[in-house]
DNA sequence: CCGCGCCGCTGACAAATGTCATGGTGGGCC
DNA sequence: GGCCCACCATGACATTTGTCAGCGGCGCGG
């Protein structure tokens, strides 16, 4: 009764590194790497793993996407995000979409190796001390339009490209950068991006 | 004749799972492993490793600033600095802090383990698509405070506050930011900051 | 020694940004 | 239907910001 796994991460030296990891384990088994968001849902298919690793960040489709899709399509696989950062808002949309547990790149490689085993199994695994802070952060308070606006304005646009991007009146803009702002607690957009960046709200 | 390897990453799972892989290989022993940067440099003393990994976004000390104290005082031991970021500044700046190889973590493991090998031999070992990046993009156009200006503003702070962090006037400030826009051809503070960032000028 | 560039400052001006009040629309909910 | 809220917009206003010209000082290389 192995187990077999899918491995997804973008930086094919970590993806190989740890499939030599997981590997030393005997009743694992890694089935399929890939290294794109989008060869995910593909590989699953064909080689049918009971769990899937998913790194958030990678090409052509993001991980909580890929995480989403996965486990509409092949219900059978069960998913773990396997990612850099803790951030709240990640493992709050990591539940949304589906994901059985969540653990991050930081922590030792038998917590990783119990955390498969047991959402294998049928639990869902989650770092009880990163569910606490992302229950403390709590939803966002960000209004659709407000995120877009921040996410536009994170590549550096100003208030005028951001309208003319948004097909919104510069004067509308800057009303929701402002709310942006006041609910962010930020004094400035560009530290309202942040914050919301943080926070997980983009 | 073995390689003596001494890792450092601060993400417990990629040290180990690196470890796993370079284990693998037969002339590779893995004698080392740090999750700080400021504990490279007092394993590499006692473990007297032949070739140091060292990842850059390190808590302690940043990798660039270990392999500069490393190269210094534990000249025997060569530096391979791996990282997740192929920006064209970093590899400069490890050049300069005497590492012998540049290896992004998108690479694949062959490729890492043929560096490992070379570096051993004597030689330099640096991605050539990386170091064409590099000499095109050049060497940093800014002086010395118009970088402190830009590392705070990065934080989010208003021009009033870098003043006071800085101890310089709110109208120096604005000059300084202002000659950054210039030279990084951007268009805001916000975005002058994000580009000096990703070229490594920061 | 002289020029040059970086440093730090000032003052003035234009442009961008943030804040506020206000108003209309439409969807969801009691 | 009435209420609330998100959404989109306008206009006016204060503040922040970016730009420009110009000043003196300092260190370094020709």
């Amino acid at each position: 009764m192995t187990i077999r796994l899918l491995l997804a991460d973008d930086q094919a030296l970590v993806r190989e590194a740890l499939c030599a990891l997981l590997s030393l384990e005997d009743d694992f088994e890694v089935v399929a790497a890939v290294g794109r968001g989008d060869e995910v849902v593909a590989a699953a298919r064909e080689h049918r793993p009971d769990v899937a690793l998913l790194d958030i960040e990678m090409p052509g489709l993001d991980g909580l996407a890929a995480a989403a899709v996965l486990t509409a399509q092949v219900p059978d696989c069960r998913v773990i995000m396997l990612t850099t950062f803790g951030r709240a808002g990640y493992l709050r949309r990591a539940m949304e979409a589906g994901a059985a547990g969540f653990v991050v790149k930081d922590a030792p490689a038998d917590v990783l190796a119990g955390a498969i085993r047991r959402v294998r199994a049928g639990e869902r695994v989650v770092d009880p001390a990163l569910a606490v802070a992302t229950l403390a952060a709590g939803g966002s308070p960000l209004t659709a339009r407000e995120r877009d606006v921040l996410i536009t304005a994170r590549t550096g646009a100003t208030i005028a490209e951001i309208a003319g991007r948004l097909y919104l009146s510069e004067g509308t803009v800057r009303n929701y950068v402002s709310a942006a702002i006041t609910k962010t607690g930020a004094r400035n957009r560009i530290e309202a991006v942040r914050i919301a960046d943080e926070r997980g709200w983009l």
